[in-house]
DNA sequence: AAGGTGAGCAACCGCCTAGTA
DNA sequence: GTACTAGGCGGTTGCTCACCT
């Protein structure tokens, strides 16, 4: 397939644009049209090839582009459609009036992105960190544990120094986080709320955002294929995502993943949602398999957890963990 | 006051896809 | 079916400016 040179010919203008450039498109524009962008800049007097004057049109002249700081309610609807269709920003833009997707795709990773980050949630798949998860606030106690064991001063052969003492009770802290999560609860629980708070340092984003606190309605995304219409609506109505603790429930019950679920995140993802959704796989598996033994999980989903602690195992990356959470310096005294 | 640094954002680049001859 | 064009998209770059040392 050939590919037309658009912007390589010789002597075409690049750069930021001027006022007396950007009079001259909006003139034209307004006068013709914009038509055939090749041929706009020759017919409109500019020196620019027609990708930079469209681009330029597009993201920055057109009249009903909507300037100035996004509102919380874009916010969230930008944060809800990235759930749901990944880096499509054009899809997203499509949904907020004004605003273009090089706008979108600017804010979500100078801002967004960071405010996902710091509450503890992977901006890319929408999932709770696993890397500095925030039960790790309860390390300070499980360092004074350890400098407790050497205060008891113990037989040297069988006395853990205090890394090591720190690590089994963080993974031991997380699976019991995560075995309470696997059970019943009612999601209003104080014990879920709690272990919760533990699991993210806050209540869930999701509940004091009010994310998806109230189905919205999706089929009108213009950008959006009818199968991610689809999904989106379905999704709604089967998951009403009205709290997520009850979503980390449903959620860690799949066997395929270890970690509670948000949202799907990627567009993968998203299709697998889509898959299990058209065959009421979720609802199903609910219905059918509504306690899985906690022994199966418990061996199924702490494996990953223990390989992602073993992959980052080095000294460095727990370093880092007790850095964060405690005042000592490193290596602890012994 | 001057230099360094990082954030924010406009613009560019390269690829993809749909449409057309 | 092939070649080509135009438009669109997402990722990346680089400039500007504010803040810090």
């Amino acid at each position: 397939m050939g590919r037309s040179p658009c912007c390589d010919e010789n002597g075409l203008k690049k750069g930021p644009w001027t006022q007396e450039e950007d009079e001259k498109l909006i003139d034209h524009i307004q006068k013709h049209g914009h038509g055939n962008w090749r041929a706009l800049p020759k017919q409109a007097g500019l020196n620019r090839c027609g990708k930079s004057c469209r681009l330029r049109w597009t993201n920055y002249l057109r009249p009903d582009i909507k300037r100035g700081n996004f509102t919380e309610e874009e916010e969230e609807t930008i944060i809800n459609l990235h759930s749901l269709l990944g880096n499509k920003w054009s899809s997203i833009a499509s949904n907020l009036p004004g605003r273009t997707d090089n706008e979108i795709k600017n804010y979500w990773n100078t801002h967004l992105r960071k405010k996902l980050l710091q509450m503890g949630i992977d901006p890319v798949t929408h999932r709770p960190r696993t890397d500095h998860l925030n039960v790790l606030a309860a390390l300070p106690q499980l360092i004074a544990a350890a400098n407790f064991n050497n205060l008891l001063n113990l037989n040297q052969n069988v006395q853990l120094d205090a890394s090591t003492l720190a690590k089994a009770q963080l993974l031991h802290n997380m699976i019991q986080v995560l075995s309470t999560n696997n059970n019943k609860i009612p999601s209003s629980s104080p014990l879920t709320m709690q272990t919760n708070n533990n699991l993210f340092g806050q209540s869930s984003y999701l509940e004091n955002q009010s994310l998806f606190g109230q189905p919205q309605n999706f089929s009108h995304i213009p950008g959006a294929n009818q199968d991610e219409k689809m999904m989106v609506e379905n999704q709604m109505i089967e998951q009403p995502l009205d709290s997520f603790s009850s979503l980390m429930q449903m959620d860690v019950q799949d066997d395929h993943n270890s970690l509670p679920l948000l949202v799907a995140a990627s567009p993968e993802e998203s299709n697998q949602s889509q898959m299990m959704i058209k065959n009421k796989d979720i609802v199903h598996r609910h219905d059918t398999n509504p306690s899985s033994s906690n022994s199966s999980f418990t061996q199924d989903h702490h494996q990953p957890w223990c390989d992602t602690i073993d992959d980052e195992a080095g000294d460095s990356y727990w370093k880092e963990i007790m850095e964060q959470t405690c005042s000592e310096p490193w290596p602890f005294p012994e």
